[in-house]
DNA sequence: GGTGTATTATTGAGTGCGCAATCAATGGTA
DNA sequence: TACCATTGATTGCGCACTCAATAATACACC
């Protein structure tokens, strides 16, 4: 075999354009995440699901949410929620809430400290995410990736 | 929602773009991610790490690569290509060959039992990949994502 | 020619999450 | 009222990966 163009070769160039985005975007969420989660980790002591978990309970209604609506929303399975929020809760930042009409649901629902550690974390994340996107793609960029990634399964929320 | 508003509540509003597209491209990334591999797994018992290293070793000259740089161009850490590699070397798809010139390096090398199992799988899991970006972006959009994603960190090779 | 530093690869321990199975509660149907 | 399909949540099990530590080799330097 000389240098495999003949068979196998899946010569990078060939590629349907979206298999190319595909690619791109595994490696470049392998990448982004590796940078980010060590950063959140060390100044924080979060992993960027427990960051996210934060927020999205943040922005909800009352601050709490079901579980099966926070799996749906940050697009994890039922199962890895209850182990992302075992966490979150030794660590007192969410708090299980019955629902009286409901009894098979508990709510997660964010403390005060739970409040405070994302209030605590914000600023220093989003600048590490803003500086790292900003290093590498121009504000029009940005807003292009935002509204494509938009339109992907996962993105319609 | 007259609620939440006041002091922790993060509106998904006021965000800078860049944390609007770095919350996409982990949803993104999460969704399309399970959609794919679940198809991949259960069509060919391949994970989509497996489905990549076949092929980034495919393109390769030789259709062999160190270890350390495959894990470079996969954007896995040293010991995750080791533990990678261990499960396709058992099921035959890629084999160890020595390096005479550097006895630490172990290249990757592709068997043809890999390559017929890249060329096997390749129709179909890139079929997928097509319709499901197919389905939700246009082929300007689809261009558009894999040039932006190449500027990105991981996205450079 | 021996010593110190860097590089390649592996291993042990631990984590985060998915899948499948399970239990509890709900709501419709007869 | 009794039944059953559906939905919410958890658990056991396993996989894939990371981090930190380790061993082996390479290479520069004096």
């Amino acid at each position: 075999m000389s240098t495999q163009l003949s068979s196998a070769q899946a010569s990078t160039d060939g590629l349907p354009a979206a298999v190319k985005a595909w690619t791109r975007l595994l490696r470049a969420h392998a990448a982004t995440t590796r940078i980010l989660n060590a950063r959140l980790q060390a100044e924080h002591g979060l992993t960027i699901n427990d960051y996210e978990a934060l927020q999205v309970l943040a922005c909800a209604e009352g601050g709490r949410l079901k579980r099966v609506e926070l799996a749906r929303r940050l697009v994890l399975t039922p199962s890895g929620v209850t182990r992302l929020l075992e966490g979150l809760e030794d660590a007192g930042l969410v708090a299980r809430a019955a629902c009286q009409a409901d009894r098979r649901v508990t709510y997660a629902q964010v403390t005060d400290a739970g409040l405070a550690k994302l209030r605590e974390a914000a600023c220093g994340h989003e600048g590490s995410v803003q500086a790292l996107f900003e290093e590498h793609l121009s504000a029009k960029e940005i807003e292009q990736l935002a509204e494509v990634l938009g339109k992907v399964p996962g993105g319609e929320d």
